[in-house]
RNA sequence: GCGCCCUUAGCUCAGUUGGAUAGAGCAUCGGUUUUCUAAACCGAGGGUCGUAGGUUCGAAUCCUUCAGGGCGCGCCA
């Protein structure tokens, strides 16, 4: 149970019920008030900032509100034991000892779920999506896991998710990596040198797919490379993809769907969705302005279809046709996320790098355009990760062409700590990755603290022999918890908070930073126990049910939150 | 020229549907292990929240100006 929305309700009818005491006319949803956890220092569950919203509202003194406030809350809500007014009229309520009874009994009655929101939408994530012409590099790394992680949360909090890849296997890029591989066959079957030249792919990889497709089909000829395009592309993808699924799954990541481009080139599928376009009016035929940026050698001025994406906020419309008239990729795109809106999700989530920001606009002005504002796609950008060691901007020796792949990271890092480390910034700021301080077992790797708070814990139902798994039942009906438990248990409570937070704003990080500060308070709780013995969690072989309450709750909230992460959590460190 | 993002302690960053004395980690300095795991803990110093205005009882958070940094600006994918 989400603690603070469940008060802020009682709260608002408490209020409402009050409205003539308070001389006020009406209260609504309009007034917007907050119920959330108070500053550690003010030593109480939850504080509400109502008597300063109604006093903004009705042009009074919030002190009048808060002195009427407090006596009508305490009164009228029984699991109130006390209502203080602090600070500008913040009320800080501190919870009677059985209702926080019963708030534990809630938890442990679905450990697992506990800190879900149970909220129920149906999501399409897009992630990952790198086009398929060689094996993952660090630079998808972030994108990945916080796509996946992202995926992870919104399940946790009740979603419906489907990850999804689209996988580029149409276009230009394509036929070169084609013809580099049909190249690189040359260069071993006939010895023919391999020229580089801009259009092609050079990295080592490609001449691994090579002798793949060689040992797998000695009987094909290589000597006509038009004849043997669709062929060889297919091979060649197929070699591709291979790459990034083994990548991807050593990082923890399966992808629940892999939507292929061509497949919709050649369902058909551009043409339909052009024609939808057309029909709502949302399509002309006409010429372009030559584009702002960089020279463009290819451009023409050229009649052709252009979407009108100004009509939904973009800077300029955008053209669905090339200057042959075939298809763009953004055509396609479209088409693809029209395929996406017949699905029926409720959101769709495309997680993009840095160097997309530009085309966030048109393809989120297509989505409300196809689906008359009904379905919301959410773009999020992942900022660049510097690679650090020791300090200095890191740089690993590679052959030509090649580039730090998501391979060579996790050669030198875990999975764990790539994940962990990966989400240790919010998503739209750059981050720097040290490969030293990443393998660090201290402090200043965070993943390792959070284990290491877990394996304390698991320490403990070790020595006193009883299966942390085992379910608890609480008999009592109060009980006495001392100033750390009590700080430990309101951190807790607040952990739904945490996940709705998390999932509105599709920032996972949260939990990761969340998860630290629970650490930080169990670490130093135990400490105690160094100095003074009152504070030890076994004595003479037996444990308090406070404090075994208390790591329970502290367990099953690290539990969850690592499981978003997709970080494992070894009992012994 | 235009768009998006960023600017908070020496460094790296949390914190924005406006709220309490702006928080962590690192670094610096000083402490804590016959003890349930020291991969840990405790303490100290360190801030005009980029600038200048505005709105408000109240602004790191909202609006405007300017400055600095990043990423983009295709009829590539």
């Amino acid at each position: 149970m989400n603690i603070f929305n469940f008060y802020l309700n009682k709260i608002k009818k408490a209020v409402l019920k009050n409205i003539k005491i308070l001389e006020i006319e009406k209260f609504d949803n309009s007034i917007n008030i907050q119920v959330e956890n108070p500053p550690l220092e003010f030593n109480s569950d939850l504080s509400t900032n109502v008597a300063m919203v109604l006093a903004k509202k009705y042009k009074k003194n919030p002190k009048i509100f808060a002195d009427l406030l407090k006596k009508i809350l305490e009164k009228e809500i029984n699991d109130f034991k006390s209502v203080e007014i602090a600070g500008a009229g913040f009320l800080n309520i501190t919870l009677t000892d059985s209702i926080l009874i019963e708030l534990i009994k809630d938890i442990f009655k679905d450990p697992n779920k506990y800190g879900s929101n149970k909220l129920k939408n149906k999501y399409n994530i897009e992630f990952v999506s790198a086009n398929p012409t060689g094996p993952l590099h660090v630079g998808h790394c972030r994108g990945a896991i916080y796509g996946d992680v992202l995926s992870n949360l919104l399940k946790f909090n009740g979603g419906s998710v489907v990850k999804e890849y689209y996988i580029n296997d149409y276009g230009k890029q394509i036929y070169n990596f084609t013809k580099s591989v049909y190249l690189r066959i040359r260069e071993i079957k006939y010895k023919e040198k391999f020229i580089n030249n801009d259009d092609l792919y050079p990295g080592e990889y490609v001449k691994d797919i090579a002798i793949v497709i060689l040992e797998n089909n000695p009987k094909m000829d290589f000597n006509n490379f038009d004849q043997l395009f669709d062929k060889l592309k297919k091979l060649s993808l197929d070699e591709s993809m291979k790459l990034i699924k083994t990548d991807l799954k050593k990082l923890g990541i399966i992808h629940d769907n892999f939507i292929s481009e061509s497949d919709l080139v050649n369902k058909d599928l551009i043409k339909k969705t052009v024609k939808k376009l057309e029909d709502k009016e949302f399509v002309k035929k006409g010429f372009l302005e030559r584009p702002k940026g960089e020279e463009d050698k290819n451009w023409k001025k050229t009649e052709r279809l252009i979407f009108k994406s100004t009509m939904f906020g973009d800077d300029s419309d955008r053209a669905l046709q090339k200057n042959d008239g075939s298809w763009t990729y953004f055509a396609n795109d479209v088409a693809y996320h029209s395929n996406k809106i017949d699905r029926n999700f409720d959101i769709l989530i495309n997680i993009l790098g840095a160097d997309h920001i530009g085309y966030i606009k048109r393809i989120t002005s297509a989505v409300d355009a196809l689906s008359n504002k009904r379905t919301k796609l959410y773009c999020k950008v992942c900022q660049l990760v510097k690679l650090f060691k020791g300090g200095q901007p890191y740089k690993m020796s590679k052959r030509a062409g090649d580039f730090i792949s998501v391979n060579d990271l996790l050669k030198e890092v875990n999975k764990d700590s790539i994940r962990f480390m990966m989400l240790n910034r919010n998503n739209d700021v750059e981050l720097d990755f040290d490969f030293e301080k990443v393998v660090e077992k201290t402090k200043e790797n965070p993943v390792y603290y959070v284990q290491y708070c877990f394996a304390r814990i698991s320490s403990i139902f070790r020595t006193i022999k009883i299966d942390y798994e085992n379910e608890i039942k609480i008999k009592k009906n109060t009980l006495k918890f001392n100033e750390y438990e009590i700080k430990l248990l309101r951190k807790v409570l607040n952990w739904p908070k945490v996940i709705e937070s998390a999932s509105f704003k599709y920032e996972p990080h949260r939990i990761i930073y969340f998860l630290y500060e629970l650490a930080t308070l169990f670490h130093g709780y135990w400490s105690k126990g160094n100095e003074n013995n009152k504070y030890k969690f076994i004595v003479d072989g037996k444990i308090k049910d406070s404090s075994f309450i208390v790591l329970k709750l502290v367990g099953i909230v690290i539990k969850n939150g690592m499981g978003i992460i997709g970080v494992s959590l070894p009992s012994k460190m």
